[in-house]
DNA sequence: CGTAACCTTGATTAAGATCAATTCTCGTGG
DNA sequence: CCACGAGAATTGATCTTAATCAAGGTTACG
């Protein structure tokens, strides 16, 4: 594989050639349809991933089928690394499971398997690698505290609101007609279990902020017509 | 301060003496009384914590005044880390802000502060506690996963029981007539603001759960009188 | 023993999930 | 180019869980 690719991942940035020519060794590149589950969280841990092409969910199935979506990771992030760092003494002895569940959710992902134990030998000899680590985890941790106060202070109306103007300030998308707007790259199903509610209660979400001429919902596109508004819904 | 106790604290436990000396030059020991906040999520960063002694809430708090608590930080356990190294290079430049509230819920908490400059400068010339680091941020984001598939997968009522059952296999207390039981450190309200519900809610679903001939409640104690139907309730 | 903080209980309400139909959209093959 | 069918999205009616509102009861502690 191109190792040019390897540097655009966080984690591998600040790696000399040498470094990853060593990475190259140990990696396993996956091509996988929409809708193929990547892994289980029943499966025994084999090491990360991160996403070449396309996109994949990380989600949790209750025991009755629901489902939450815990991330969206898109293009060159990583997932399923946490496992390999929790306890290094005891990943050789224990059988490690991964601690959710990953679907892609593009037609042909194409995602790398960066093998675990060989992984962490790897970065005995680059501890620059380290603080990359610390820093993509730190990032992670702040991510998760957003999703948490999102999920628990919030009603479906503000999350949706709010989710919807990260997602601009991320893409900073401008129609012709010189409106923000947003273009949804997974099915509003996953949106729904990714704000912690379901299809149908979106749907009419949407509905009313657009009865309320805050947004305008196209298919995929979802046009803010009123910013200012759209903000006091969300806080 | 006495350097042993440094030594209890995880990222610290790896660090020979000068390193400790180093340490205790910038940290900074406070006391505060039950009910002090030890900062606010509006307070520029200073640098991280951890708990000598009592006991820590971090939380949040939604506009309209809901309140959902993220950890419950007891002794020797660190917090409010993650700002510090999310963005090295800019922790010079930006105005970092604590990312949530903390406040002391025993009464006469120590905690020490570790101030984050002189602390990231330390780290440099110390690179085996990098691992450690990554290691606790790893347990950390494992606890929030749990945190956030409780949170939206389950009910209350499945919430309160895995908060026993969870909680019990930490500290596995017997009574003196053979019984296994926890006993709560914290305020029902505290409780209930960190299982995603209100007191009233979580008063009902104790009566019901003792009700049901599961648990007994007397107090602060929780008495487990039916284990397979509590793991049952639970998931 | 009196007061404040904490906890419980009941009645009511509201948000959002569930159930049940349609309708829409888009890719595929005739 | 159109028809078909499957998956995706919408809509309406109803139900359930847990929040809110309101009032007492308990406990801890000076």
């Amino acid at each position: 594989m191109d190792k040019e690719l390897y540097k655009k991942v966080y984690f591998f940035s600040g790696l000399n050639d040498d470094e990853l020519d060593k990475l190259n060794v140990i990696s396993r590149l996956k091509k996988f349809k929409k809708g193929d589950n990547i892994f289980f969280d029943t499966e025994p841990y084999l090491g990360f991933y991160f996403v070449l092409n396309g996109m994949v969910k990380i989600y949790k199935i209750s025991k009755d089928g629901k489902e939450h979506i815990l991330h969206i990771v898109g293009e060159f992030n990583t997932f399923a690394e946490v496992p390999l760092f929790e306890n290094f003494g005891s990943i050789y002895e224990n059988e490690f499971r991964y601690p959710a569940n990953a679907m892609a959710i593009e037609e042909d992902t194409e995602v790398v398997l960066i093998q675990g134990r060989q992984f962490l030998e790897l970065i005995e000899t680059t501890p620059n690698m380290c603080m990359k680590i610390v820093s993509g985890f730190a990032k992670r941790l702040r991510h998760m505290n957003h999703h948490i106060e999102e999920l628990t202070l919030k009603d479906v109306t503000k999350r949706v609101a709010g989710f919807i103007l990260t997602d601009h300030t991320n893409t900073k998308k401008i129609s012709p007609d010189n409106k923000p707007f947003i273009t949804l790259n997974i099915s509003k199903n996953d949106l729904a279990a990714y704000l912690g509610t379901i299809q149908e209660t979106l749907s009419r979400t949407f509905r009313r902020l657009e009865e309320e001429g805050i947004i305008e919902v196209e298919g995929k596109n979802i046009y803010i017509q009123d910013i200012k508004k759209l903000k006091e819904t969300a806080t």
